[in-house]
DNA sequence: GCTACACCTATGTCTTAGACACAGGTCAAT
DNA sequence: ATTGACCTGTGTCTAAGACATAGGTGTAGC
């Protein structure tokens, strides 16, 4: 199979197919004519490791070490219990963040309802946002 | 005042002043002795601006957009309106994202506590990725 | 066989918002 | 004058692909 066709199969587009080939994470055999790659049922069954892994937070690095270990012959579970909890620590300050991003911003949304537009002048880009910065807590824990 | 001041003042890293000089959406003076930047209180202030924007959700990119409209003296509160607009819709739909990221995470941790480590074999790297990725529905609406 | 032409391919470059490395500058204490 | 702690600008790097482009493929019509 070509490129395309092994993206379709798996909903996924054929750049990312190409990325995954091109950093070698996976590794079809390649087309000596025209240097086209030549994907096998086996390269599909890799990346459709992949793309689980990837849909579960794994980041390619994360990847590439999984499969390092079991190209090792060793259990790589360990290591995937492990990332995969930091991997969703991160993902939780991720979603807090966001929070307090949506927070922000419906905030400032509210706020402008009721003000007009200005013109800038010397000292205000827009005071919109600038009346909005007044609000803001910039304290140092972070 | 140089970078670090600067920075500090606004609790920002020293690196991120020096970024947003370095695209010039801060403009300081330079020593023509060392190159050092040197800020004046009209650059904290447009710094500040800056800050409050990225707190916002704008881009780099909507930032320089915003200053566009206002040195050509025209109100940027209109732009400034629709581009947040646009930006809570990405916060929601990355929100959701986060949310359906999160559940399969937990939903993995929570399968692979009852089932044992495993050492790889010939078609299998890691048989709990495996065998969660079965659950997984790689629909196309996306 | 030849030529259009639609579609496909690999490769190189670009993206964000800074973080990091590093060679050199500053400045107060000696 | 020299040390040494700290600071500076500049160049490079990051993640996970998306995009641009020159060239290949393969079918249809002649």
């Amino acid at each position: 199979m070509r490129v395309k066709e092994v993206a379709k199969n798996l909903g996924v587009t054929a750049d990312t197919v190409r990325f995954y080939t091109r950093i070698q994470v996976l590794n079809p055999q390649t087309n000596p004519h025209n240097s086209y790659k030549e994907y096998t049922q086996a390269d599909v069954e890799h990346l459709k490791f992949i793309v689980a892994s990837r849909a579960l937070g794994f980041t390619v690095e994360d990847i590439k070490n999984i499969i390092a270990k079991a190209d090792e012959h060793e259990s790589p579970c360990p290591t995937v219990r492990h990332i995969i909890e930091k991997r969703l620590e991160e993902t939780e300050r991720q979603f807090q963040n966001l929070i307090a991003l949506r927070a922000r911003m419906t905030a400032a949304i509210a706020q402008w309802e009721n003000i007009p537009d200005r013109a800038p002048n010397g000292h205000m880009i827009c005071h919109m946002i600038e009346s909005f910065s007044e609000g803001l807590n910039h304290d140092a824990s972070n």
